[in-house]
DNA sequence: ATTTTAACCGGGAACGATGCCGGTAACGAT
DNA sequence: ATCGTTACCGGCATCGTTCCCGGTTAAAAT
C-alpha cells in the first residue's frame, strides 16, 4: 500500500533538499536546529527508514555476516549462539547457511551470499567438501573469511578451532588407563581434517601407552548414526573383537552404543565406549556416555570476534589461529574399574 | 585488491554499451549472438557477478527470506531445513535469525530485517513475546509475514501450525486407556498459544472420557527442562500424587523423567509419561518416552511455499492457514498394559 | 529507387542515499 | 564600505544495474 518514505518524501514535504535532511538525520553539523527537530519529527511521522541497499551501495558495506555451517545439530546451534551474540553486539547481522554436508549445497551457498550480499564469511565446511575452489575465489577477491570447527589447512586465512588430537589423546589415554586392551576407533572420512586429528590423538596415546597399532581397529566411516552402527556390528563381528571403543562423535557414540546392546553386550564392563562433542544427551542414556567436550559457545563466539577484528585491523591477520582446549567427562560408558556416582 | 567486476568494466574493454552488456547477460533478444558470447566469455573471465544491492534498490525485491525463530533445537532446525529447501529451490536465500526467546532480541532482529533487507518474513514467536506490535508495524508496511508453529493469532497473516489440541487429546487418551487415572499436564508459559490448545486438547480428551478435572495437576511452568524438573516433584509430593504425566514438550518431558527416576518410582508402571515433538533422542532413552510427533519438516516446507505463493499472487492470502496433523508415538513410557518389543 | 521493417545498439533517467563543493545571507571586524 | 567569517543550505555526481526510448544500419518489400 504506502511504500516506504524516503529521504525525498520529507525533503519535498518540508521544502528542503534531500542533503539537508539527510544531515540532519545523522549529525548535527551544519543543519540548524529548527531543520533538525522537523526533519527528526517528521521522519518518526513517516516511520522512515534509510534504505540499506543504497547505503550499500554506496559505502559498499552490508554489516553483515554469511556463516555457512554443514548442518544444525546441537553443537552447530550451540556455536552459532555464540556468533550470534558477538555479532549482534558489534552491529552485524547474521545470515546462517546450512550446506547439509553438501558439496553442492556450499557451493550454492556462497555463489549467494558473496558479491557484496555479505561483508565476509564465517565458514565451517561440509563433510563431503574436498576441493576448496569455491572459497579460494572468494579469498581472491579480497573477501574476509574466518574459519572454524571444521578448518580449512590449505587456506591461509585466520580460524578458530579444537585441539582435536588433544582430544583424542585424552579419550584414548583414559580408555588405556581404565584397562581397555583392544581399542577400536569410528573416525571420520580420511578428508576431515577433524577427524584425522582426532585419529592421530587416538595414535599418539597408544604411541604413548606402548600399544601396538591394529589397522582392523581403525574405521573410517560415514559421519553418522546410521554408518557408526554397522560399523560397530563388524567390529564386533570380529574373532578378536575390540573391548573398547572411542568414536570421534557422538551421533556415532550412539551407533556404536545401540549395535553394543543389540548384541547383547553391556558397557562398560564388556565393551567401553567415549563419544566426542558431549551434547547433553549423553548423560541421560544409559549408561551416561563419556565423551570430550568442546566449548562450542566459545568457538563460536571466538570466530565472530576474529571476523570483526578482521573488518576493523588493516594488517594481515591471515596466519591468526585460536586453539581451543577439549574436555574429556568421563562418565558410566568408559569406567570399568570404578563405580562412581551417575553424574546427572 | 582488485574489486569486484562491474558491468561498466565489461561495456568499457569490449567498447559497447552497459545497456548492451546487461541485456546479453539475462535476455537474449536486442542483442547479437556475437555480442552475447563475448560479454559472456569476458565476464565469466572477469568473474562478474551482478551487484546484488543495485539490483535491489531497483527492482525493490532482495529474494532473501527473513526467518525468526525461537531457538535452534532439533525439532526447529528440522523446520528450517523444510523452508531452506523450498526457498533454495524459488531462487530465495533465507536469512536466519534466532531470537533465543528473547521478546527483545525478537524486535532487534525484525528491526534489523526489515526495512528492504528481506522481502518478508517467516516467523515463529519467542515464548517471551506477548505484544506483537514489531510485527504489526511491519505488516502495516504491506511487508509479506507467514507464521509457523508458533503463529500470531491477532495478527491476520497465512499461517501453517499443527493441530496441537488433537495432539494433545490424542495423548491424553492414550494415557486414558493405558489406564491411568489422574493424569497431569505441564503446560508452558499461559501466553503460549500452542501451550493452551494442547492443554485443551487434555481438556477435551478428559471430558471426553468423563473424568473430572483437577486443577491441581494443570501445571503452567516454563518452557525447558529445570523448570519441568521442579514442577514434577511438586506433583510427585502431592498427596494424592498423580499416576501419568503429559508434558507438552519433550526437554519438559525429560526433566519430568529425572524427576520421576529420582524419586525412585517407575515408569510406566508407577507413572506413565508422554512428551510432545518426538524427538529422536527419545527413543534412546530408558524407558523410551512416548510422544506426539509432528511433522516438522513438512511444516517448515509448507510455510516457505506459503510465503512464495503469497510474493506471486496478488490475491489476499491472510486468511489461508493450513493446519497439519500430529501423531502419537507410543514408546514404553506409557504402555502400563500390554508390554511390547521396544521400537528402535 | 524508395520505403518499411527488423536487428542491434547507445544515451540517459531512475532507484535512495551520501558527500563534495559552491553559494547565500547575516554579522562582525577593519 | 568592504572584506572575512560563520552558519546554513542546495546542486550535482556517484554507487551498479535496468528500462525506456530513440537512433543507425542493412536487408527486405514495394
Amino acid at each position: 500500500m504506502n511504500k516506504p518514505a524516503t529521504i525525498k518524501d520529507i525533503a519535498r514535504i518540508l521544502k528542503i533538499s534531500t542533503s539537508t535532511v539527510s544531515r540532519a538525520m545523522r549529525n548535527a553539523t551544519d543543519v540548524s536546529i529548527e531543520t533538525k527537530n522537523a526533519v527528526v519529527a517528521l521522519s518518526e511521522e513517516l516511520n522512515y527508514l534509510p534504505n540499506k541497499f543504497a547505503l550499500s551501495l554506496q559505502q559498499k558495506q552490508t554489516h553483515t555476516i554469511g556463516v555457512i555451517v554443514p548442518n544444525l545439530d546441537y553443537i552447530m546451534a550451540t556455536m552459532l549462539k555464540g556468533i550470534d551474540e558477538v555479532a549482534l553486539e558489534a552491529g552485524y547481522t547474521v545470515m546462517v547457511c546450512q550446506s547439509n554436508e553438501s558439496f553442492g549445497r556450499e557451493i550454492v551457498n556462497t555463489k549467494r551470499l558473496s558479491n557484496s550480499i555479505v561483508d565476509g564469511f564465517i565458514v565451517s565446511v561440509s563433510s563431503e567438501t574436498k576441493v576448496f575452489d569455491h572459497f579460494k575465489k572468494i579469498q581472491a577477491q579480497n573477501v574476509p573469511i574466518v574459519t572454524f570447527d571444521r578448518v580449512i589447512p590449505e587456506l591461509t586465512v585466520p580460524s578458530v578451532y579444537l585441539d582435536n588430537k588433544d582430544g583424542g589423546s585424552q579419550a584414548t589415554a583414559h580408555l588405556i588407563e581404565q584397562g581397555y586392551k583392544r581399542i577400536a576407533i569410528l573416525a571420520g572420512p580420511k578428508n576431515m581434517e577433524i577427524s584425522n586429528h582426532r585419529l592421530n590423538g587416538y595414535l599418539a596415546a597408544l604411541k604413548k601407552y606402548k600399544i601396538k597399532v591394529d589397522l582392523d581397529l581403525i574405521i573410517n566411516c560415514d559421519f553418522n548414526q546410521d554408518y557408526a552402527f554397522i560399523a560397530t556390528q563388524e567390529l564386533l563381528a570380529m574373532k578378536k573383537r575390540p573391548d573398547a571403543i572411542f568414536t570421534i562423535s557422538d551421533r556415532m557414540a550412539i551407533g556404536a552404543m545401540l549395535a553394543i546392546k543389540d548384541k547383547g553386550l553391556t558397557m562398560p564392563s564388556d565393551i567401553g565406549l567415549v563419544g566426542f562433542n558431549n551434547e547433553p544427551l549423553l548423560s541421560l542414556l544409559e549408561p551416561a556416555i563419556s565423551s570430550v567436550d568442546q566449548p562450542a559457545f566459545e568457538m563460536g563466539k571466538a570466530a565472530a570476534k576474529l571476523f570483526i577484528q578482521m573488518m576493523h585491523n588493516t594488517e594481515d591477520m591471515s596466519n591468526v589461529k585460536e586453539v581451543l582446549k577439549p574436555k574429556l567427562i568421563v562418565r558410566e560408558s568408559s569406567q570399568k574399574n570404578q563405580k562412581i556416582k551417575r553424574i546427572k
